[in-house]
DNA sequence: TATGAATGAGATTTCATTCAT
DNA sequence: TATGAATGAAATCTCATTCAT
């Protein structure tokens, strides 16, 4: 890696790279036109990056790394379960909207296939896993959470709804979709997105199938 | 091999195109593959479709038909709210089983940005978020389900994580997450898969604030 | 060549061709409209000529034999230079109306380059070149036509002029620029195209030197 | 070879595309083979122009450019009807010797139809139309040239044995036509042929019905 | 050193020709 | 025998990568 391009040259570049990767695939991305949206030179872009799979890699990198970094920011706080879920929609909220390039990577990324995608996965989903799994785990034998869930599974599906409503702020497939099912944009409302979707997961976390004993199952 | 084409050929062409276009997206198939893979010659590709975007779109067709039929299958029973569920889980799951290249493709689709995408998103999940939201409405209606929520949200968060066992049961990136949060792949253990998810369901779909007032909340 | 296509289908085939042919030349022409615009299928058009240059060649002896003919007939009744004349341009002009592809094949052949338009110049033009130039000598030794003029370059402007005309009656471009000089189309204006021609004929091939020895050359 | 194109390559590219398309016309071209005969990479002959139509219509332009110039040269200064003809005729002559490509790709032009086709005769042809038009009327009025013509069709007369004149020094069939009514070939020959050119033009633009009324038409 | 034009392999697409039916 | 779908070579065109300037 050569020195001489400026720091705000490299933002430059990496941004047009995640913004050409997220808008066109990795295999329909245009590296002259990535150079172009970032105002250098085709040769410098090879200069700094070894070919277009290795410039691809460098930009899911950068996306990569701002996520883990807002999620690491978030999580670092110990807070109770509904808080704790309550900082992380809004943090994940934020981010889609200030960096909508990075999340449309990252879910470009994860519709394609191969070696490369399932190494990535485990280097991008791990650290989430086992921190929901635990922080839940926790939550069971502090007597807040109930106890007939699996930890791994509640976090999956926890993990889960977050991605989607990620998405539905940045990818038009998943954001049309959510047009569709609640009306209106996340990012317009992030309120009342926070709001069911903490009463959806404080529900679905909490009850315990002997407080509602009497209850009819539907 | 002169032969008109037979149904079975057609058959085949169509599921290498799945297969390719799910693998390496619309812009990385290879048209001269898929012929290669489906063993008829590239013209015989062009006679029945029209270019590589047509061809695109009918492999994306073939896949939406299959899991509208499938939904469409399983909804057409009426059910309580948790069989209903059960119902539906069962049927996607077997479907990423039978069907994993339609999965993928739809995944891919999904992933892609653009016009096409936001009109596709309207005419696939503009049924299911209709079907789900009158579904459960009328279980609030008729005093199955929790009142204090907006049906289209849940039903958002309900589809959601149906998306998401789905992917996880096909592609690359999100099976790997699967095992990172919950061990295994999916197919190979459906009943657990199911159960987790329907407490999930039943508790965040049936709580009521009323009945947890005396709790302290988490 | 076989014998079951019928003369009439024969008759379409060759009419097709020679249009298909006129219209986007040797290169441009399309085997598979061609037999549709016939009504008969490539496989026949195949059995019975051999490969598309073969069969464009067919197109051409077509086309060749029917101008050849008219001008056979023309030619065959004995006249003075300016009625024969006469007889000549009203039957090109009547030719060009009626088959305007074969002239408009003759046009592109005539364009193309290569051993074979050199062949076929010979075989085409050899014939008018010599019934000309002979009768221009025979009008000269008879008196009737200016002496001072060498034969076969006159009969070669007397021919030019007549293929530009014919041209003007079916090729595009030669039909604008014939608008441009006269107004109006070629066959629109019969008359006028005749009287004019045969006046610009009659000074040129009649005038003689002495004649007008007293007036000041222009 | 990776130095800029250098002015004398974008020539060469040019003249392999006119000598192209001229000898194979515009669909019978290969690109190909016009960036091997001109040394450069089918990349940079697309990087210069767009596409074979766009490439088509340059070589086009070309051409005519080459052509116009040598027209407006010859016609701007004034000089009576035979030596304004003599100086076209030479000028065709020499532009035919030295820019026979150009020459081929006019014919072809000509030939080959379609809206294109017409527009084009449009721009090139009104020129010379007016000109030549304007020229004769004004002959007329000072009463060099004879009045009982019509100026546009003597024109279109005039300009059409030019234009036969030129094809015959550059296009295989014309040639071989010229060949067979005047012997030879028109650059081996330029005295000649101005010659008698211009006796075929003199009287048939000079004479006058009044001034042989005397003798027998023919 | 940084540039960006040139390269040319490889992709998409067409169409003359074949041959099973 | 006549058909016209299938073939696949060859054409057009793109774009990742190189390297002379």
């Amino acid at each position: 890696m050569l020195k001489k391009l400026s720091a705000e040259q490299l933002e430059r570049l990496l941004e047009a790279g995640v913004e050409e990767f997220a808008l066109h695939g990795s295999a329909g991305a245009n590296m002259r036109a990535i150079a172009e949206r970032a105002g250098i030179s085709v040769g410098a872009l090879y200069k700094y990056y070894d070919g277009k799979d290795g410039f691809f890699r460098a930009c899911l990198g950068r996306s990569l790394e701002a996520l883990e970094a807002v999620l690491a920011e978030v999580t670092a706080e110990e807070a109770g379960f509904k808080e704790y879920a309550r900082r992380i929609i809004r943090a994940l909220l934020r981010f889609s909207r200030e960096h909508a390039g990075y999340v449309r990577l990252y879910c470009t990324l994860a519709a394609s296939g191969g070696e490369e995608a399932v190494k990535l996965a485990g280097e991008i989903e791990g650290i989430t896993a086992r921190l929901y799994t635990r922080y839940i785990a926790a939550g069971q034998a502090g007597g807040d959470l109930r106890r007939d869930m699996e930890p791994g599974m509640f976090a999956f599906f926890f993990d889960s709804l977050l991605m989607m409503v990620q998405f539905a702020g940045c990818c038009d497939y998943y954001r049309e979709r959510f047009r569709l099912y609640c009306g209106g944009n996340p990012e317009d409302q992030p309120d009342r997105l926070e709001r069911e979707l903490l009463k959806f997961y404080e529900s679905a976390f909490t009850f315990e199938e002997a407080d509602v004993s009497h209850r009819e199952t539907v």
